[in-house]
DNA sequence: ATCGGTGCAAACCATTTGCACGTTA
DNA sequence: TAACGTGCAAATGGTTTGCACCGAT
């Protein structure tokens, strides 16, 4: 496991390879990305840097997220509700996530074993992939446990 | 293949068996998702059924969209981005689909296999899984003879 | 000294909702 | 005739944008 100091080191050098600018906000939010066990929303990314830096914007939080998302130090999860959308950091490992439709809470998948199905239809039909999505939505363990599945508007 | 009209008995009933009305413009909604060879935008569905009931309002298009989906009729297709989702009719074979980033057009992929490889570490952590989504985007056939291919902003 | 980045406030815009009326079952 | 569905208009709210200032390079 890659200790998150050397996470940082790597992604502020992208950032500096990339051409774009070292701010404290723009540190700031990808420390807290690279701290947090989970992936956060907008509103936590922004409620978390408040604490310490009452003065960055949300906006901020919107334009930075997007930037690293282009530098690709930053992938978003739970593609299915807007709402819940979550970023996690980047790792160079390509892999999904499982997504609990309770908790909201995501797992990461071990690989990404997906394609290969497909590629023999891209081939065939001269289909030049680029990227992909998949994602998982179901319950986790403890949200089976603890509560009734709830009743889900149509997903 | 099964032919339009049989979808439409089929998608009529089971709208019935739901306990949903039989609305005109429910009807008019469905028969053109079924009529097109293409998924549809929102807006273009509503731009197709205005030609014969001007009256139609866009509201009734989203509301029905969602009424269909929950009834399991209508499928969303291009996740990824909010402003081209699209909607088709959803047989009952199960499958995703390659979108085109340039010109937006969705293609069916056979089946879906991807769950396979996932099935294992769904049980390891006792994930219960309820749906999923899997979605390729890159060029088709056309747009990589036709254009040249556009610079993407961050996918 | 640039020009990218930030904060603030205002704009946006697709989607949702309240309400009164029309329709289905 | 009792809900449900529709149309209209207004609200909503997450996200984006314009602009002037600030600060990284």
């Amino acid at each position: 496991m890659v200790p998150n100091q050397s996470k940082l080191a790597f992604s502020l050098q992208k950032i500096k390879d990339l051409g774009y600018r070292l701010t404290p906000q723009r540190i700031e939010i990808l420390e807290t990305i690279i701290e947090s066990d989970n992936a956060l929303t907008v509103q936590e990314i922004h409620a978390a840097i408040k604490i310490k830096h009452p003065h960055v914007s949300l906006d901020t939080i919107y334009r930075n997220l997007s930037t690293l998302t282009e530098a690709g130090l930053v992938g978003q999860i739970n593609l299915q509700s807007r709402e819940s959308a979550k970023f996690e950091f980047q790792g160079k490992h390509h892999h999904h996530h499982a997504v609990c439709l309770s908790c909201k809470k995501s797992f990461c998948l071990d690989d990404c074993s997906v394609s290969e199905a497909f590629e023999k239809q891209m081939k065939e039909a001269n289909f030049r992939p680029v990227t992909h999505i998949f994602e998982v939505y179901g319950y986790c363990s403890e949200c089976q446990e603890s509560d009734e599945i709830p009743i889900q508007a149509g997903l």
